[in-house]
DNA sequence: ATCAAGAATAGGAATTATTCCTAAAATAAA
DNA sequence: TTTATTTTAGGAATAATTCCTATTCTTGAT
């Protein structure tokens, strides 16, 4: 663990949004100006792996990185991305069920559109 | 509904496998040797907005489209990427519920290590 | 049918997110 | 402390996808 992956961690922990590679590089340089881009994306996958985060991918935008301490689902409008958390009880469970597979992580995106967007009309 | 979006939507619907955009435009090929990649693209687009085909998006391989008769989740091997499909009943309903948002559609992926990997111990 | 208007296409360039490469620096091991 | 291993910064390369433009299809009204 270097303290540039230390960071990278502690960074993504602390945030409360989903931050993408980009923006927490952004964050790094704060601490460490001249942390490589890069090297940033090596860490997030090494910490993806090691399952000290959660990685979101969400089609047509850029994967976003997320903490582990609570399992949750992703609502996400389908107009402007916009991104929220929920919680299914025993999902996990439930999918190692119906899958009858040793299911290690998952992931499960909702998509509607927000308030927002449905008060615009025009899409 | 041109004829290169309903080739599209044809080679989609009745492939048993779930296409990528490159593999949906080579099949297409062999019957209009010259639609263009960007073609694909765009109608597999249209045709996902439309409901009438579901997108799957995978963190580091290129999206697979998918025929939407039949709801379901996907499972897929953390190595190899092997993809199967299985089904749990009523998932939409819950995640209405659990988000209290009118969910229009979802993606759920699953993610294990398949038995063939599992056997090559070196991973 | 003929024509005009709008939509879709082919082909290729451009973009974007991400990975890969390499030499230098840091860390760990002996 | 010397050696071996890992990691880094920086930038080039890659891969998937979108965008651009001139041309071709459709379509619907006359």
């Amino acid at each position: 663990m270097t303290k540039q992956r230390k960071l990278v961690l502690d960074i993504v922990e602390n945030s409360c949004n989903h931050l993408t590679a980009e923006e927490v590089f952004f964050k790094a340089k704060e601490e460490m100006p001249n942390i490589a881009l890069g090297t940033v994306y090596r860490n997030l996958n090494i910490l993806v792996d090691e399952g000290l985060l959660r990685r979101l991918t969400i089609a047509g935008h850029p994967d976003r990185f997320d903490n582990t301490r609570i399992e949750h689902e992703h609502l996400i409008c389908k107009n402007c991305g916009k991104l929220s958390d929920f919680r299914i009880e025993g999902i996990k469970e439930k999918l190692k069920e119906a899958s009858q597979e040793n299911v290690q992580s998952y992931e499960l995106n909702a998509y509607y559109i927000c308030e927002d967007c449905c008060n615009q009309e025009v899409m």
